[in-house]
Formats: structure tokens, sequence, C-alpha cells
RNA sequence: CGCGGGGUAGAGCAGUUGGUAGCUCGUCGGGCUCAUAACCCGGAGGUCGGAGGUUCAAGUCCUCCCCCCGCAA
């Protein structure tokens, strides 16, 4: 089970070594600029691999039990599927339902996880396969793969590195599956939650730090991406870096020099490395400013 | 047919009330210099997204199509 990019990797994975007999994934959704249906990303490769799809709206009301006795898996591997699933389901399968998580939890549960540990600032991250249970996340530990993050990574290339780590975790789970599961990990009760991204969390603080700031480009890249205001205009901004130059100027103050831009924080000026004006494309700061001139300040 | 913005030299932009296209960077050649991403001189490079139409004349007006971007989901 399981709907977006990041757990292709994982079906892929596991249709090499074992008998996948059945994926279930999100409905079609209208997306995109015209509201076209468009298939999961796990169901177009399910379709590749000639792997029966199934599309339910909800199984939190047995509507996946039929089609499991039909199936009758030995196991569910479960990869951001973007469903609950409740306890008929989990208990059905021999081995249970087995959940690929990016981060190491109990930290950042639920939506977000690899984002938000960017944005946090967080230097180390993993996958953890779990044993489902009926919480958000908190299902016992079967294993962890832990793996560093990059100081200028972006969420976006963390993402795709866990995605393959989460079909590496995946099959050391299945490969050891019998001695993992007598060894499972009880979760400590709490945890923190990485909450959905939206597009509240993208407008920057120039008065935070150039670290935090930093922080939040690189952690809402590639999607929503961080924003500032210039002359009533929403700018994205890609990418970022740090510099060893404190601010004297209030923060969001731009210093524009011939093909470099610099931006005035809580404590050091941050070059801007790429961005994108309204209806345009993303742009490297040096193409921009051939044709712009910046002044002022970023709100 | 969800709403809106845009497609002009390799890149980022400008182009006035329609009269055969400019700027900055890059690129090529030459010069200056110990040297250079700096400076000076010179050159190449565009059938102005595509197809029709109006006109003596269209990047600039009208129609249709293609592609891209933002919002929204």
């Amino acid at each position: 089970m399981g709907t977006p990019d990041f757990a292709v990797p994982t079906l892929e994975r596991l249709a090499e070594k074992h008998d996948v007999i059945g994926v279930f994934t999100q409905p079609d959704k209208p997306k995109g600029r015209h509201m076209t249906m468009t298939p999961s990303d796990v169901k177009v490769k399910a379709e590749e691999l000639n792997i029966p799809v199934f599309q339910l709206e909800s199984l939190k009301h047995g509507e996946a039990m039929p089609i499991l006795e039909e199936l009758k898996p030995d196991v569910i591997v479960v990869a951001a599927y973007g469903q609950i699933l409740k306890e008929d389901v989990l208990n059905f399968p021999k081995y249970g339902c087995i959940n690929a998580h990016g981060s190491i939890l109990p930290k950042y549960r639920g939506a977000a996880p690899i984002q938000r540990a960017v944005i946090d600032g967080e230097t180390e991250t993993g996958v953890t396969a779990m044993l489902m249970n009926e919480g958000l996340d908190t299902g016992d530990i079967l294993k962890i793969n832990r793996t560093q993050i990059d100081p200028d990574e972006t969420a976006g290339e963390l993402f795709d590195r866990l995605a393959k780590l989460a079909a590496d975790t995946i099959e050391e789970t299945l490969d050891n599956i019998d001695e993992l599961t007598a060894n499972r990990m009880k979760q400590p009760e709490e945890g923190i939650y990485a909450k959905m991204l939206s597009k509240a969390d993208c407008p920057i603080d120039w008065n935070k730090t150039a670290q935090e700031i930093h922080n939040q480009i690189r952690g809402l890249n590639p999607w929503p991406t961080a924003t500032t205001k210039y002359r009533d205009e929403t700018i994205k901004i890609h990418k970022s870096q740090l510099t060893d130059t404190k601010s004297i100027k209030p923060a969001g103050t731009i210093t524009a020099e011939k093909d470099r831009l610099f931006v005035a924080t809580g404590d050091r000026e941050l070059e801007i490395l790429e961005i994108q004006p309204q209806n345009k494309n993303r742009m490297a700061v040096k193409d921009y400013l051939l044709g712009h001139t910046l002044e002022g300040v970023f709100e």
C-alpha cells in the first residue's frame, strides 16, 4: 500500500524478491493545471509490473476485507499510503502490516517527517520500519536505518535518498522478519509530530537567523517553496547559502552586487542563489539580475 | 473547457500611437596587464512559439493552435 513517488522504490524492490499479489493506492485525482485525472506514481509503477491495483476511497469501515480475503497476503507493506488502517486490516496478514517511515521514530511522526527534519536543522535522520498499530506512526519498531543530512541538502534530495533507503529497510526487515518481530521495540508514548506542510510555512521571516531561514528554504524545496514579498509580488526562493558577514542593515534589506544577491537577516547576511519571480521559471540569481534590478527590502 | 501570467539572439530582459529589432551577460577575435572573473575595441548569433488574417507595411492589431509558469486542488 502506497501512493506517491516515495513508495515506488520499495514497490520495485518488493517485486524483485517477493510475490506482490496486489497494490493498494489512492484513487486517481484531478491534478495540475487543467485538473486532469492523474493516477498515483505507485499505480503507474504497479501497472508496469502487472500487479493488480486497488483504489478504495477509504479502508476505515471494512471496505478492504473482501479483497484481502481473496488475496490472502502474508504481510502488507505500507509506505506513504495516505489512509488510515483499522484493526481489521492490521491484524489480517500473518506478519501484520509493516510501515516504512521517513524518520527516526518516535521523532517526526506524521505527514511531513522529511521536510520537518530539514527545517528543524537536524543533522541525522533515517527510515524506520515498524509494525503498525492504530496510532499515527506509533507501532513497534522493527528496524532503523540512519543517514546524515548534508548541511545544504534540500528536502527533495533527502526525499529521494530516503525513498531508496526505505526500499533497503523493507527488504532487510522482510529478510529477518521473525527475528525482528521477536525483538521489536515499543515506542515511547510521546513523540514529535511533523505537521503537514502548508502555505503558512512558506513566507520567510527575515528576522530569524540566517541558519533558520536557510533551513526553511531547503526544507521547503522543491515544494511548496519558501517565499518572500518584493513590491507586492511573491517571489519564491529555492536556494540560499550562508555567509559569515554580519548583517548591519535591517532584516530583509537587499544588497545586490553585479551577479550576487544578499539579504540581511536577524544575524548574518544570507546569499540567495536561486529564485522564481511571479509567473516565471525558477532561475539563478545571476541570470535574474541580467534583466532586473533589485533594491530595497524583502518583506 | 477552474482562474490568471508568459513565449523576442545561448541566458535574463526592453521594444513607444504598426514602418524590416535593442540592452546586460555569455560567446568568438584583438588590445591593455605579471595576471584576471577587471578594462578597451571589434565580430558572430534572432524567419520575434506555430498557422492563418487585416494592412502599402506587424514583434507590435484580429482568429485558431502548441508549449511554459503561478494560483487552486
